[in-house]
This record gives structure tokens, C-alpha cells and sequence, in this order.
RNA sequence: GCCUCGGUGGCUUAGCCUGGUAUAGCGGCUGACUUGUAAUCAGCAGGUCGGGGGUUCAAAGCCCCCCCGGGGCUCCA
């Protein structure tokens, strides 16, 4: 997934220009011979004068060649304040690459200036000399304070200034209209809706439209994690970039194994692309300098590179690469990245939900037009319905398009909002601000009544083109396809953060937090009446293969031991003593229903494997007896 | 990035306002206890009070900068 067009700013860093701008009774300048860069000109460039004016002396650096929309736009912000400084209305622009110790390719400073001369022309009286010749020239300096100024713009790492995206803008312009679709396919505005019985919908739709962010409490999910042992933050590393304890990572290896079982049946074939890129790519770079997201940047020798935020870098380059049939379509490329970085703002970090670095699953589908993309659509959006129930949490839909696409589909969403059954909030654009004429996401709502989206696919329109794919047609033409972006499950860490807010939710309720069984880092617990029957478990626990089961061996009380088993959320709890040896059945101590139910050891294990039947398994993350653990935290 | 609150043994925390090198529980270790469904008892060890700088005879406590975390703003595939 890689909806980053959606309303980030942008922020490029690196750009280091200098300017040295002279107020001036007068500069003339004669060209006196060419040199291999230099821009063709007519006559009437070869020589010129400018009087009453600001005489701007400038060269581009090298690091100005990350964005040269950018640079364009901060060179001429400098300028145009120090010329409403000094009160002058002309500017003479004078390529000056002696200012530079370390100038660009020529190539890119020949396309700078045409560009900056028409910048400025918008406010000012402008005129400039030709890049790429050697030329005499007088200028006659004011003596006054504000006569001489030099700049040099900085865009460094720690002073970034903030670009707003072609993106952002018209995001901003556009007003979304919000309505919530009925099941039965009425379209109601959101205002007039009744939510009564639809509070989580209520609060995604408040969360949505009024940007409203009323918690004022630490997300619980996050102390969860770290009593629980699973996750915790990493202070040796940047913020957002977490530690996983061995619970923790098997319940995230476990996701992601059921993440890819379910993408790869569906017909996404696994690739592995590189985390990072090279931001002078010819592919990319234009792509990317349009791409408002927050990077994070790897410096090597002389090379720049950005850390992926997304798979859809690696897997547009495949798919540019490929040659494609209309046979082969729909074609899906898979990933589940280990990991998407994005350098988020720092207040918008929160625990589970919103990381710097996380895993996601990504899909992108090549589909020949509409009416495939349309039911490729519907397939991965019953996939994502299945995951989400699967999962075991709440979920909102919201789906928004660009209206002329939904006026075009009525029929079409209201299959998708019927087959849902529930009421789904619809956001429509007049215009469309971004590279995808319609999306859905399943949204969770938290304990602190906040809106995460979880599943999400969307129709593109734009990148195949952008990055050249195309297929084969029946008549052996070059089209490009339509693509899908999807991500099923989500974020995995996100999905970790609903499991653990879904528990949480529970407990106030007055049930157990639990979580499902198959992710449960110990699924049976066996707890020996005395030391000397630890060994007796070990035998019992041989009934159980397939099941995660331990056993507690530590010298404790045996309420303490049952105690520590609850607090560890342990499904099923069995104290084993004569009882159970004389008569080979178990009392279960059964989580879910606060009940202990009587059992022998085969109908626990068949009604354990029923309830994990389908989902993968993995062995315990952590040693068998219990008084052999380590504590992580 | 901005505003705001916080950071004290592995964890949770008292002390901070009103400066005089720190409190308790859990956990760990040692020993006793050998347990029938949510905390057995005792002893011992463990602290650069987030980091750095400043003020002071003296700083966990006051001042400044930085790092990390929470909440809010901005933002939010």
C-alpha cells in the first residue's frame, strides 16, 4: 500500500544553493566564449544591461539535485525577500558556479535558471544571463547596508522546511461530502443519520470528518504489551522501531504466516525486493519527488538512498521489467515487508498503532480495465471481511471515491455494502486528489475511541503509466493495465495493537482478556501439585502434539502458579496431581468460559485442534518448565 | 516539527513544591515450606535518581540543553 499521495507534506533535505545578491546602480555583461554545457541563445543574449537592480549571483550544489521544484521555490523565496528588502523591482539573475566549491551536473543547472527566471518574473521585472559561458561583466555595487547579501539555503536534517504537495493542496481545496450507505443501499448524508445501536461506526465517522482526538489517556494496548512480554520500545533505536520478546515474535511470525497463506491462495506470487533505493534512480526519482511521504535516508560513500515506505517500488520495477499477457491477468505481486519505513512525525507515535518501522503485507494486482479491477476488487474486499472476522475484532468500513466514479458504480457499491450487511461510511471527492479513484479500509476502533485502518485496497489509475508497465493485448498492442493496491491483513504490528485493545475492551466488560488461541504463546498449561511431578507432566504433555503446552515447575504456592497463568493470559490451565494420575481425567481450567470442566487429555487436545483448525502453528517461543525462564523485562 | 506532562534498582513507585546523596512492593538470589484452583514465610543483594551542563559548601529536588515515553496540535495507505 502506498496511498502516500494522500495529504502528506513533503520535506526534502539536503539543498545547499548560494546566492550572493548585489543592489546595484547598474550590471552589464558581455558573453565572451562558450563552453561545452552551454544553453543555446540568440543573438540578443550575448550581451546585456540592467539598471536600478538586484544582481543575484548564483550556483547550484550538488545536493540541490534531489528536487528541483523545491529548489526552485526556495531560491526564489530568498531572493524576493531581500529584494522587497532593499525596494527593487528588477532582478538580474547572473550564474555564478565560482560561488560553488562543489556545483551540480551542469545539465541540471541549465534547467534550473530558465525555471527560476520565470519564477521570479511572476513578481518582478527579470532578466538574466546565459548558463554555460564565459562572460566579462561590470556591475556598480550600492554602498549602502543592505547593498551586499548573501545566502546560502539550507535544507539540512535538523532545519527542514516543508514543501506542500501538489496532493496536499488539492486535498485541501476539495471539500469531501460524508453520507453513510444503509445495507439496504440508501445513501444518507452523515448529519442526518441515526447511529443508535452503531456506536463504533459513530465514532469512526466523528474520528473522520471532525479530526476529533479526545484521549487523554496512554492507549492501554501498549502497557499490555510490555507486562505481557511481547513488545516493548527501543531507546537504542530511533522512535518507532520496536523490540519484539519471543512471545511477541512468535505471535507476529504467526500472523504474518496466516497473512501470506491466505494472499499467496488468493494468487499473489512472493517476491523479495530491496529495502532501499537510490533516490537518483531515473525511474524513481521523479516518481518519488512526488511522492510526499517522510523518508528516511541511508547515506553510502557517495550515494543517497531512501528506505522503502511501502512494496510498491520493488514490485513496479518487477512488474516494469516483466513481459505480460492479457493471458496473465489479473497478475498479483506479494511482499510482506520486513520492514516499511516511514519517518512519522514524533507526536503521531503511539505504541502498536504508529510505528516508524512495521510489517506489511502488500499486493499489487495488474488487471486489464475497470470491469476486472472492479471485481478484483470485490474478491480482495471478501478476503479482507473474512480476515477481519477472523481476526475476532470490531471493524467500520469506510469507501470513498471520487464522485463521478461513484455515480458511475451506484449498483456497485451497494453490493459491496450489502454484502457486508452493516452501514459503511461513504466520503466522496468532487475532484480526484490522488492516484486512486476508490478505496475501502476496515477500521478498528480502540479502547480510546480512536480509528486505525486495517484492510485497505484501492483502484490506481496513475502508476502503471507513470512507471511504464503494460501488457500485450489480443491484437499485440502495449496497454497499460489498471492496478490494485491491497493489503489484507494491514500492518501487522496493527493488528497486534487491535488484538491487544480488543482484549483490553473485553476486560472492562468483565471478561478475561484473552487472545485467540493459535496466537496464545502457551495454549495449555500444565501445573504440577508438587516438584516431584513435574516429570509426570512431561509425560502427560507428550498427549499433546501440535499444542503449545509448558509446564509451571517452580517451587511457588500453587495459587501463586495459577495466579501467574491467569495473568499470563493462558487459555487452559491443568493442575495435575493424584487425582489426575489415578483416574487419567483432567480438570481444565477454561479461560474463555471461567469454567473447569472435567476432560481426559485426548478430548482436551482434539477440542484444542478444533479450535485452531486452519491456522498455522508454530512451538513454544520460550523453554518448556517454566522455573527455567528467563524474565525479558 | 510545535505545545504539554512525565522518566527514581529489572518492573511499579514514595520523596521533588520547602536542596543536606533515597521509600516500599513486585521480581532476582539463598533458605524453610511440598502445596488441590488468582499472591507461603524469612534473609540477602541490587540505585551514575534518563544524559550532559549550570547555580550552590551541598542537587533526585532549582535553572539550561539534549535523549526517551505519554497526551494534544499539525498530520494520519
Amino acid at each position: 500500500m502506498d496511498n502516500i499521495y494522500i495529504s502528506f507534506k513533503y520535506s526534502i533535505f539536503g539543498i545547499v544553493m548560494r546566492i550572493l545578491a548585489l543592489h546595484s546602480d547598474f550590471i552589464k555583461y558581455e558573453v565572451t566564449k562558450k563552453t561545452k554545457f552551454a544553453e543555446e541563445i540568440d543573438e540578443s543574449m550575448k550581451g546585456g544591461q540592467m539598471d536600478e537592480c538586484l544582481a543575484v549571483f548564483t550556483s547550484v550544489e550538488k545536493e540541490d539535485m534531489t528536487d528541483m521544484d523545491l529548489l526552485v521555490a526556495e531560491a526564489s523565496k530568498a531572493v524576493r525577500e531581500i529584494a522587497e528588502q532593499v525596494k527593487v523591482d528588477s532582478i538580474f539573475i547572473y550564474p555564478y558556479v565560482h560561488l560553488s566549491s562543489n556545483p551540480s551536473d551542469p545539465e541540471f543547472a541549465k534547467a534550473f535558471f530558465p525555471l527560476f527566471e520565470a519564477e521570479l518574473s511572476k513578481d518582478f521585472k527579470v532578466k538574466r544571463s546565459p548558463f554555460g559561458y564565459y562572460k566579462a561583466f561590470n556591475v556598480s555595487c550600492k554602498g549602502h547596508p543592505l547593498s551586499e547579501l548573501s545566502r546560502e539555503i539550507h535544507i539540512s536534517k535538523k532545519e527542514e522546511k516543508e514543501v506542500v504537495s501538489e496532493a496536499l493542496a488539492s486535498e485541501a481545496r476539495i471539500r469531501p461530502q460524508w453520507h453513510i450507505m444503509t445495507p439496504d443501499g440508501d445513501l444518507v448524508d452523515v448529519a442526518d443519520y441515526d447511529f443508535k445501536g452503531r456506536e463504533n461506526l459513530k465514532k469512526f465517522a466523528n474520528y473522520e470528518i471532525s479530526g476529533s482526538r479526545a484521549a487523554d489517556k496512554e492507549p492501554p494496548h501498549v502497557e499490555m504489551m510490555k507486562k505481557l512480554e511481547l513488545v516493548d520500545y527501543e531507546p537504542g533505536s530511533d522512535s518507532g522501531n520496536l523490540r519484539w520478546y519471543p512471545k511477541g515474535a512468535m505471535i507476529k511470525r504467526l500472523l504474518e504466516q496466516k497473512a501470506s497463506e491466505v494472499i499467496q491462495k488468493y494468487g499473489g506470487m512472493e517476491v523479495e525486493t530491496p529495502i532501499m533505493y537510490d533516490f537518483e534512480h531515473p525511474k524513481l526519482s521523479r516518481y518519488l519527488h512526488r511522492f510526499p511521504a517522510r523518508q528516511y535516508t541511508v547515506i553510502s560513500g557517495d550515494n543517497k538512498f531512501f528506505l522503502r515506505f511501502a512494496a510498491c517500488f520493488g514490485q513496479y520495477l518487477i512488474k516494469h521489467d516483466m513481459t505480460i499477457s492479457y493471458r496473465d491477468l489479473p497478475l498479483g505481486l506479494y511482499e510482506l515487508t520486513h520492514f516499511s519505513f516511514r519517518r512519522e512525525q514524533k507526536g503521531e507515535l503511539s505504541g502498536l498503532r504508529r510505528l516508524r518501522a512495521f510489517t506489511m503485507p502488500d499486493m499489487h494486482t495488474l488487471v486489464r480495465d475497470m470491469d476486472s479491477a472492479k471485481q478484483e476488487f470485490i474478491n480482495q474486499y471478501r478476503e479482507s471481511i473474512k480476515w477481519m472476522n477472523g481476526l475476532g475484532v470490531n471493524f467500520e468500513a469506510g469507501i470513498r471515491f471520487v464522485k463521478e466514479f461513484f455515480e458511475e458504480n451506484k449498483d456497485f457499491v451497494k453490493q459491496l455494502v450489502r454484502e457486508l450487511g452493516r452501514p459503511v461510511l461513504i466520503e466522496m471527492w468532487d475532484e480526484r486528489p490522488f492516484y486512486f479513484v476508490m478505496k475501502f479500509e476496515f477500521n478498528f476502533v480502540d479502547a480510546i475511541d480512536k480509528a486505525s485502518a486495517l484492510s485497505t485496497v484501492q483502484i490506481d489509475i496513475e502508476n502503471t503509466e507513470r512507471f511504464d508497465i503494460s501488457y500485450t493485448d489480443e491484437n499485440g498492442d502495449q496497454k497499460h493495465p489498471l492496478m490494485l493496491h491491497a493489503s489484507i491483513p494491514g500492518a501487522i504490528e496493527r493488528n497486534v495493537y487491535a488484538l491487544l485493545e480488543h482484549a483490553h475492551m473485553e476486560s472492562m466488560k468483565g471478561k478475561k482478556p484473552m487472545l485467540p488461541l493459535w496466537l496464545s504463546p502457551t495454549q495449555l498449561r500444565l501445573i504440577p501439585i508438587n516438584e516431584g511431578l513435574a516429570s509426570k507432566c512431561k509425560e502427560i504433555s507428550e498427549a499433546f502434539p501440535g499444542i503449545r503446552v509448558d509446564i509451571d515447575d517452580r517451587s511457588e504456592s500453587l495459587a501463586k502458579r495459577i495466579r501467574d497463568a491467569e495473568k499470563e493470559w493462558v487459555p487452559y490451565i491443568v493442575v495435575v496431581g493424584d487425582k489426575e494420575l489415578q483416574s487419567g481425567e483432567l480438570a481444565v481450567r477454561e479461560r474463555a468460559s471461567g469454567e473447569q470442566v472435567k476432560m481426559t487429555s485426548s478430548e482436551l487436545a482434539e477440542k484444542i485442534w478444533a479450535e485452531t483448525k486452519g491456522m498455522p502453528f508454530r512451538a513454544l517461543p520460550l523453554p518448556m518448565l517454566v522455573s527455567r525462564r528467563p524474565r525479558f523485562r
